[in-house]
DNA sequence: TGCGCAATTGCAATATTATAACATTAATAG
DNA sequence: CTATTAATGTTATAATATTGCAATTGCGCA
């Protein structure tokens, strides 16, 4: 799978076009269509690595096109995306992330850090395991998870912030 | 600690006692006060073990007192108890559970039914340290994690939803 | 091509969740 | 018993999300 988790400095056009290429080629496999907003929406979310709320998307939208748009746009447009499993939506923020691994169907696991408000999207299979097997234990099926841990990230830890 | 998966059917009167006579020693102990509104939005969230939206309870809260309520009443009062280790708040659902084990401060992971929409409240060792290792891998320091599974309880598997 | 169906988008209103700011009252320490 | 802090009351509003219906677009097919 893709880096999960970028290094702070990187070139970030490069996650924003294979994200939304990356996007392209699934949809088409699946019939499903990647309309012009839905495209806008997918790009805006991608804009960095902070979740990003739908409000602040909505006012993104209407600066980058002239048509005027209201929140059902921006919440049809997400909810499309996180379907198609091409972001995530962060409970404890009400705001929305690129999916690091839009390849195979996941809910996603994070750190947040509260300096920086970067989202690491983990792909522990340890946590996965730890999860299922308590839910297993308890006769408990499960339909999806949610995992959201909030503190310092490394890069801001060694700014001093902690 | 006490039993954090309740069975489908107990004497839920005595979890709601015990929940309060809880309170009411850790409070004691700290220092803190368990006002009576605190205590009444306590005892609501108790009410059962499914998670409880802020307005629910205000509007529980004025049927059962006099005193008109108002949305900072019951707010202020959530605020108390999640910061006394009380209740949990389910990010996932925007509501308020009772903690399963207030003794010690720890965030809380949920297994959330679709179906009956209890709340069963984990306590697996196994996946705190499943997160504790992968964030450490990352450099990452933790303040606060948040897990919440959504699917199907035992119970109602057994009646036939899934 | 053009017709018809289904999906998407536009649009207005409103529901739901949460907080801000400031006044008032109650509890507690000294 | 008074000064101080904590808690609550009150009004307004911010922030997030959905509903319902109309208009439009895309697309398969006659």
């Amino acid at each position: 799978m893709p880096t999960a988790a970028p290094e702070h400095r990187h070139n970030h056009q490069h996650c924003i076009d294979e994200a939304v290429s990356h996007a392209r080629r699934l949809c088409a496999e699946r019939g499903a269509r990647l309309t012009t907003i839905r495209e806008q929406v997918l790009t805006l979310v991608w804009a960095n690595h902070q979740p990003v709320g739908a409000y602040r998307l909505l006012e993104a939208l209407a600066e980058q096109s002239e048509r005027r748009s209201t929140p059902p746009t921006v919440y049809r447009a997400l909810d499309f995306l996180l379907e198609q499993g091409l972001i995530h939506r962060i409970a404890s923020l009400n705001a929305f992330v690129g999916c690091a691994d839009p390849g195979h169907r996941h809910s996603g696991h994070f750190l947040i850090c509260k300096h920086c408000n970067t989202a690491i999207e983990l792909d522990a299979a340890n946590i996965d395991t730890a999860i299922n097997r308590a839910a297993e234990q308890r006769g408990f099926s499960i339909d999806s998870k949610c995992v959201e841990v909030v503190g310092s990230c490394q890069h801001c830890r060694e700014q001093g912030h902690d």
